[in-house]
DNA sequence: AAATCGTGGTC
DNA sequence: TGACCAAGATT
């Protein structure tokens, strides 16, 4: 950067004559601030702004989303993703209400050892909501600052990330909180991975990068691993008396949300019997097929229902399926028994 | 340090 | 269509 303090007043100039309306610029309160936070965590704003807005209707202040039940934070969480962040944040914010008197600490040492809460979360809450000279990296602000100090370090290195974050909080303003705010910003409107609008960029002159004509070349991040093919057959265990089995995930992936019985695809029926404690009639009743993509996996699922006289303690009223959180895989089959 | 954890959109 | 990406944290 030519100069630093010139390169702060065009960025802060430039963010505020184009600030966008989001919900949670409309609030001080580090409680839904902290909340935003985290629901963005790998997360387009598009998709956050409903949740958020649900969120804050249903849970207005931290007591009441601390002393919610983990059902009903799943359920409003569903579809949404990455569900251990809420069980993180519920945890967080109950420590909140015991520890700090329902009051968010205004404190970085404080405030970073509550669950769920990295260099990232850390740094944009106690800069924004409480002006703490923290810098907030995220992926805008490593591309940013990649193409800005023509920087060809694998950005996906915690090692890179942490000397990054170094870096800005050598220059960071008094105004922390709008700083960081305006280096996500110009990421994610002007200085985007394909086609950045450099024409438009109010910080150009300082960009190594561009003066190089190597903007398209950065950053430099090593690329993802390739998925792990899963097979299951996923089924619809009906009994006579309208219920469904649905049982609660347990795990880390989509742990706590509701699923089918599922099975890798060469188990027999009658090893499921032994291992459910009841007798199964299978029809052959073929529902149809499912894929689902994660990020590390990819689900292809076969449906099919199964019928039983025996008893067991995970059946639901199939009118009850709709209050469970449920993964949008599990969904995506699920519905195909209402077709 | 590298793998894991969701979902929806884009090109 | 597959690979990448999105206000990352945890183990």
């Amino acid at each position: 950067m030519l100069n630093i303090s010139d390169f702060n007043n065009n960025l802060l100039a430039w963010y505020q004559a184009n600030k966008r309306d989001l919900p949670w610029r409309r609030t001080s309160d580090p409680y839904h601030i902290w909340l935003s936070e985290v629901m963005l965590q790998q997360t387009q704003v598009i998709t956050v702004i409903p949740y958020f807005e649900k969120f804050i209707t249903n849970y207005p202040d931290l007591d009441a989303l601390a002393d919610a039940d983990e059902g009903s934070l799943l359920k409003d969480w569903e579809g949404l993703g990455y569900y251990n962040r809420i069980r993180n944040f519920h945890a967080a914010v109950k420590e909140v209400q015991n520890t700090y008197d329902s009051t968010v600490p205004d404190d970085p040492d404080a405030f970073f050892s509550l669950k769920g809460v990295g260099p990232y979360i850390g740094g944009a809450v106690q800069s924004i909501a409480f002006n703490n000279l923290l810098a907030a990296v995220d992926g805008n602000v490593l591309r940013v600052m990649a193409r800005l100090n023509l920087d060809y370090r694998d950005m996906t290195k915690a090692s890179v990330q942490k000397s990054v974050k170094q870096d800005i909080e050598a220059v960071l303003p008094l105004e922390a909180g709008d700083f960081n705010q305006a280096l996500m910003e110009l990421g994610a409107v002007i200085c985007t991975p394909r086609t950045p609008k450099c024409i438009m960029c109010p910080v150009q002159q300082h960009c190594e990068a561009y003066k190089e004509g190597q903007v398209s070349e950065l950053p430099v991040k090593k690329r993802a691993k390739s998925k792990k093919e899963i097979y299951y057959n996923v089924y619809f265990i009906l009994n006579d008396k309208g219920e469904i089995m649905l049982r609660k995930q347990e795990g880390t992936l989509l742990g706590g949300m509701y699923e089918l019985p599922k099975y890798d695809i060469d188990t027999s029926i009658e090893t499921i019997e032994e291992e459910l404690g009841v007798p199964l009639d299978h029809p052959n009743i073929h529902t149809g097929s499912v894929k689902h993509v994660f990020t590390h996996q990819v689900w292809y699922m076969e449906g099919y229902v199964l019928y039983t006289k025996g008893a067991h303690e995970d059946f639901v009223p199939r009118a009850e399926v709709a209050k469970l959180p449920m993964s949008r895989a599990m969904q995506k089959i699920y519905r195909q028994l209402e077709m």
